[in-house]
RNA sequence: GCGGAAUUGGUGAAGUGGUUAACACGCCGGAUUGUGGCUCCGGUACGCGUGGGUUCGAUCCCCACAUUUCGCC
């Protein structure tokens, strides 16, 4: 089927920006907003498919550097593209690779014709362009491909900033030129760390290129505080359409989802919910808890009483403290199912506070009861 | 019965006659936001088998005892 994703707006809540939308792809219609787990190596850890599809899961992620590297997209394009590769017949949006200029900081170089890396498994000597970047995005055949972006940390410098975000445009419109896969949908991307001038030039001058969807980055990947980046999210989305999707990536902790929704973001993704997972940590209505402590020992109750997930409808505190503890990896695929139905359910809730245009008082009820008193 | 060796935290162990007894595992906590890493960061023996002695000072030297272990009869 030849099938472009596309986006619609259904409503916008009537106190803040946020807004209840329609994703209609070729495997199904989504809601937004919603939640993307991450599986960088065409595998959410520890997760089958199935097990990812049980948690609602729309649309997953998958990324391009990794997979360039390991096991290579004419690899993946031979066996049929992503979605048979990893055998998800679910929307897959993969990253460019721009993250990994900023993760892999140590081993790169950057110059206007593209990034030099070092390839951290044997030593080679790589280099990514942003055509390069779509090129492989285009063979790996996802629903979603981003723009090859440069994520600088949002403590570098202004003049920095702005000749970085200068050079992400440019490589905006090249990656663009040369896109051709007809069933995927290219997003731009908007930088600019906690400025507001450099957050509005980099916004307007991406939805100049006209792509089918925009994303927030270069947020929440320095330690910097919550308040930075809630405003690189209000600086950013007064120039992007509404009718294209908003993208917040890598975020990320629920009270960030929930102040993204505030704020007009559609769709999010974060490592958090699978890693915080394999380190033995869950997240619950009333907070995260750390499965290892010594006061779950004798916990016959499920990771959280609200959730309606395959760990907590069968198993118990105990258990997967101990499944943890023993460094089974069925520990941390039950807390891998659980946390993502956990930011799945958030954001079910979140739209039907949409829905209800009480998503304030939602996020207030939702503050006392994950963090108690100790919200500052 | 005789002779030798050993005895350090929950475990495996380093170590020195003189400030806070190394390290690893375990245990107890914490971190984790477009995923290189079952990862990272803390804490965890007021005491070195027991009792004496030598010394200004002993976990480290000496004696006795206990326990463990090896060899011999």
């Amino acid at each position: 089927m030849n099938m472009k994703l596309k986006y619609e707006l259904l409503k916008e809540e009537k106190s803040t920006k946020a807004r209840l939308g329609k994703i209609i792809t070729k495997y199904g219609k989504y809601q937004t907003p919603m939640f993307m787990p991450v599986g960088t190596l065409a595998t959410v850890k520890t997760l089958a498919p199935e097990e990812i599809k049980e948690t609602k899961a729309g649309i997953i992620l998958a990324n391009t550097y990794h997979l360039w590297l390991r096991p290579g997209e004419d690899i993946v394009n031979e066996a049929g593209g992503l979605h048979k590769f990893m055998n998800y017949d679910g929307p897959i949006l993969t990253d460019s690779g721009g993250f990994q200029v900023f993760s892999l900081a140590n081993s790169k170089d950057i110059s206007e014709e593209g990034v030099a890396f070092k390839n951290q498994l044997n030593g080679d000597r790589l280099f990514l362009t942003p055509e390069k970047s779509i090129e492989i995005q285009n063979k790996l055949d996802s629903d979603i491909a981003m723009s090859f972006d440069e994520c600088p940390p949002a403590s570098a410098s202004h003049d920095y900033l702005k000749q970085s975000i200068e050079r992400t445009i440019r490589w905006a419109k090249r990656g663009k030129d040369v896109h051709n896969n007809k069933n995927q949908a290219l997003f731009g991307i908007v930088q600019g760390g906690p400025h507001e001038d450099l957050r509005k030039y980099s916004a307007t001058e991406t939805v100049k290129l006209d792509f089918d969807g925009y994303s927030i980055g270069g947020v929440a990947n320095d330690g910097e505080d919550k308040e930075a980046m809630y405003k690189a999210i209000d600086y950013s989305i007064p120039y992007l359409p509404k009718d294209k999707l908003r993208y917040l990536m890598g975020v990320g902790e629920p009270i960030d989802i929930i102040e993204g929704v505030i704020r007009g973001v559609d769709i999010f993704d974060c490592v958090l919910p699978t890693r915080l997972a394999r380190h033995g940590n869950a997240l619950t209505k009333y907070g995260k808890i750390n499965i290892k402590n010594k006061k779950y020992k004798k916990d016959f109750t499920p990771l959280d009483s609200t959730c309606d997930c395959y760990a907590c409808q069968n198993y118990t505190r105990s258990y997967i403290k101990h499944l943890i503890s023993c460094n089974e990896t069925f520990g941390a695929r039950l807390l891998s199912i659980h946390n993502i139905r956990f930011l799945i359910r958030l954001t079910e809730e979140l739209r039907q506070a949409i829905e209800n245009d009480n998503i304030l008082e939602y996020k207030q009820e939702f503050i006392k009861n994950y963090y108690g008193d100790k919200y500052e």
